[in-house]
DNA sequence: CGCTGATACAAACATTTGTTTTGTTGGCGG
DNA sequence: CCGCCAACAAAACAAATGTTTGTATCAGCG
């Protein structure tokens, strides 16, 4: 039993709660009385906590986003080379999505749903953090660190695409930590699946990164009812 | 009116003004109402023509899943070694999604509203197309091809990862075709990012697939109201 | 005690959901 | 011309949707 922080306001366990199913069954097949009854409570006493379905979202959205944007910030202040910033950005990645991969997977598809004021403001979170990589992976090549041929716009969305994958195959029962995970992505990507360039050997620490963490670490404390 | 193509049954408009809807707001996010709207029709008079709301994705679904499956058919009568294999299901990969990257979308992401006989055989046939990678990339460790340092599993989750994140920001009006980014991407994944493994130029043919676009009438998309 | 503010229940609200039913149309073969 | 039938409109259905309302409970506090 992880009581870690017995704060945990109820606003926090609707939101852990709503997480999950948005996650597993998106935000529009997920019903107030899914989540109310996932809490164990009536649906209407949700809205003694929240303000609406979507701010429910908008709050899950946002406070996801803003802990990949944190890598983006630590890495901006960086003064390594570029390979070392991609591998730090990866393994900073993976530790946000490992931390929870459901709250990643409605970071990455759900927010379309978020009505206009605050749906393009995500989507230009989504595009500072694509940008981050885009500098680096330029920087790379500028520093002939990367080759010259490499497509910026194509490296880019390779990259993300298989970081933003994760959450679809990752479990926190398997084998891997997320330290090994990022190291042998790291090393997929940034050397290619060719023979001859044997990278660096696994080292095994996995000490987090220092990726500032927004909020403290919501743990699960709902009770999960069984659902058809 | 516009007339269609030779052979477009109700069906096959009613499909793909599904698709476009279903790959926009998703399953639970598309009404009824919006499709026969867009298809200019009444909602009741979609039911002479298919079964179901489920029955419409699922026949999205299976014929989406097929064209890949047909990848990993053409690949497994190769002979190539395993890197021009990779090559190859990577341009084929592109080619079908760019064919109809919104029929991706559902592919990739729809599935999940399948109910369960339906949906437990989706997830065996994207089980088996990526079973297809996981043999190459393995066929390519034991010929000496790729290195022995990779992990298969993680390598095939990041080719994977990066090939099904296309539909996200491919556009038919991006002055790239299907196969440079196919190249492009073939070479950032195989090769790597690393500067001195210049890979093959660009030979700049791209031979276009089978193009069918069927238009199906645009329409105003209402405030992400709630549903379902 | 009474007052206050949260919290939750119970019930209902108006609307939207997928789908069905019934009646009407229009074109085509005979 | 008739009869037929797919395709549609029109309306309705029960169930589900997000949210609101009124009331009851309970804790803390003077």
């Amino acid at each position: 039993m992880k009581k870690r922080q017995v704060k945990s306001s109820a606003r926090e366990v609707i939101a852990d709660v709503a997480v999950k199913l948005f996650g597993e069954h998106g935000y529009t097949g997920t019903t107030m009385r899914d989540i109310a009854e996932a809490v164990g409570v009536l649906p209407g006493s949700l809205y003694a906590h929240i303000d609406s379905k979507e701010t429910l979202l908008l709050e899950i959205v946002s406070d996801g986003i803003a802990r990949f944007l944190a890598i983006e910030q630590s890495l901006a202040a960086s003064v390594d080379s570029p390979e070392v910033r991609l591998r730090k950005a990866i393994r900073a990645h993976v530790d946000v999505v490992a931390e929870d991969p459901q709250r990643s997977l409605v970071v990455f598809h759900q927010w379309r749903f978020l009505s206009e004021p605050n749906r393009a403001s995500a989507i230009a979170m989504r595009r500072r953090y694509a940008n981050a990589y885009v500098k680096i992976i330029d920087d790379g090549k500028a520093a002939g660190e990367f080759s010259p041929h490499l497509d910026t716009r194509i490296a880019v969305f390779s990259v993300l695409g298989a970081l933003n994958w994760i959450p679809e195959w990752y479990s926190d029962k398997g084998a891997q930590t997320p330290g090994e995970i990022a190291e042998k992505m790291a090393g997929a990507l940034i050397c290619g699946l060719r023979e001859g360039s044997a990278w660096t050997e696994s080292r095994g620490d996995d000490a987090p990164l220092p990726v500032g963490r927004t909020a403290a670490t919501r743990k699960r404390v709902a009770a999960t009812k069984g659902r058809a």
